[in-house]
DNA sequence: TGAAATGTTGGGGCG
DNA sequence: ACGCCCCAACATTTC
């Protein structure tokens, strides 16, 4: 009998279009798949609470499939290399694939890993299961990579399109013995109090729930993308963040997906839909290349001159923001549907973490050390962009002195107040039009719901006067 | 993928 | 009828 492939998982939680997966299959040889459990590998960016909450239904999710494709999912856990090599010797196989991951400690970790096994006579190879176009495949006409998101976007675009998805195995071979595997709950990734029941109501991790949320999209949200992506009260979005981070589906298969819905659908918006949501899956692309160019980002800022800006220490503000007390309506709903949910829409994401770097001075990373905890999408390439994004300090940044008005914005794109309503209950007396200034309603919200935490013009003076100061330096 | 300040225009009230 | 002022509406500039 030949000998089997050890097959690594890692953010590639999926049968489908998956490479690595796929090429074992194709050998006809017996197939072991593998997750590693290593989080101080990831340091500082290990899995975060909400995180491990995904992973560890995804896992679940991932290990069932493998099962009804005849196969199984072995779990392990400590070193990465150790295991591979415990393994290696006990199943006698000589060959190792895994679908690449882009985060610095990773990249570090797994070439390390590839030489050191190489130079032992093991076969191992890597795929793209994760992106449209590899970081190195995509740059200027001087060479270097594009710091600018539209003429990014652009040259992937030029490029042919992505190759079809790759289907999954149907049936894959088992060895003679399996070697031994973790108990899932042995690793602990749940939380051991109850704050995630809102959790179960929003998701459902997994490849098919991650199908199930683009396939609602494509059908039913598409067409009006353009216009609804900005209102968080209303389901405009694809909600695709998490299983695009934890690839219970690859971009290759949005990809195709939405090219397919757009031919078949002859709705109006369908056309405008599709490029504006493609746009978006470009900025998640941009996010990973920027973040493989320059790895340093997740901690220091990319445009140098913003390592001197006066940040404040500012705890109770921060404790305010976190809690989703800052006494703005918009800000407040955004943070609390993050604490329930693991997820906060998109245009609120924006505009909390404008309050956050805008209005309170808190550094950035406050944030985004924040957002990886409590997000269940969260992912160094795009919470380093986000953050850098908002901050200025970033590549395509909005200016610093772009600053968000949170009772504008709250106007802007939830006017009757539906989103605010949902998330801070405590406001359900206040009408419409004043939901987004509570404290010019006269409803007595005393004890109940906080005033600002901050006044909005005095701060908005606040950051353009330490932005001018740092200019100066 | 802003907001606020400042500038310009044009309609209408009114002496 | 005419000039003047007010101010909304829109455009441009600035942070």
């Amino acid at each position: 009998m030949s000998t089997p492939i050890l097959v690594l998982f890692r953010r590639d939680l999926r049968l489908e279009d998956n490479p690595a997966l796929a090429e074992a299959a194709r050998q006809k040889r017996p197939v072991i798949p593998l997750y590693i459990w290593a989080p101080d590998e990831e340091a500082p960016w290990a899995p975060g609470a909400a995180s491990r909450w995904w992973l560890h239904h995804s896992l679940t999710a991932l290990s069932e499939s493998l099962e009804r494709a005849g196969s199984r999912l072995i779990l392990r856990s400590g070193s990465s290399e150790e295991e591979l090599r415990k393994l290696l010797k006990s199943t006698k196989a000589d060959t190792i694939y895994w679908n690449r991951l882009y985060d610095p400690a990773l990249i570090r970790r797994d070439s390390r890993i590839k030489s050191a096994l190489r130079a032992d006579g093991y076969t191992v190879k890597s795929f793209n299961g994760a992106l449209l176009n590899e970081p190195w495949e995509i740059q200027n006409k001087s060479g270097n990579p594009f710091q600018v998101f539209t003429p990014f976007w652009k040259a992937c675009l030029a490029k042919t399109d992505p190759a079809e998805s790759l289907p999954a195995p149907r049936k894959l071979g088992a060895p003679a013995k399996w070697p031994a595997s973790d108990g899932l709950k042995t690793w602990k990734l749940l939380p051991t109090i109850d704050w995630d029941t809102g959790f179960y109501e929003a998701w459902t991790p997994g490849e098919r729930g991650g199908r199930k949320a683009l396939d609602r999209f494509t059908d039913e949200a598409m067409a009006s993308y353009h216009g609804d992506r900005d209102i968080p009260g209303v389901h405009g979005t694809s909600r695709l963040s998490p299983h695009l981070h934890f690839g219970e589906i690859g971009p290759r298969q949005v990809w195709h997906a939405v090219q397919e819905a757009t031919a078949s659908q002859r709705v109006k918006g369908m056309v405008k839909g599709a490029e504006t949501y493609l746009r978006e899956v470009g900025w998640r692309e941009f996010a990973h290349h920027l973040l493989f160019h320059f790895p340093h980002t997740p901690e220091k800022p990319l445009r140098g001159e913003f390592s001197d800006f006066p940040w404040r220490t500012d705890t109770k503000g921060l404790k305010a923001w976190q809690k989703g007390l800052t006494g703005y309506p918009l800000v407040d709903a955004g943070m609390r549907e993050l604490w329930h949910t693991g997820w906060m829409h998109n245009r609120v994401r924006m505009v909390v973490a404008s309050f956050l770097v805008k209005d309170l001075l808190i550094p950035w990373q406050e944030g985004a050390k924040w957002f990886w905890d409590t997000l269940v999408d969260a992912d160094l390439a795009n919470n380093t962009l986000g953050w850098q994004w908002t901050a200025g300090c970033g590549a395509d940044a909005a200016p610093f002195f772009r600053i968000f008005n949170p009772v504008l914005q709250g106007e802007k794109f939830d006017p009757k107040g539906d989103y605010v309503r949902k998330w801070v209950p405590e406001l359900k007396d206040v009408p419409d039009k004043l939901i987004h200034k509570p404290w010019a309603s006269g409803v007595n919200l005393k004890g109940r719901y906080p005033a600002p935490v901050i006044d909005h013009a005095m701060a908005r003076d606040r950051a353009l006067e330490a932005l001018s100061q740092t200019k100066k330096i």
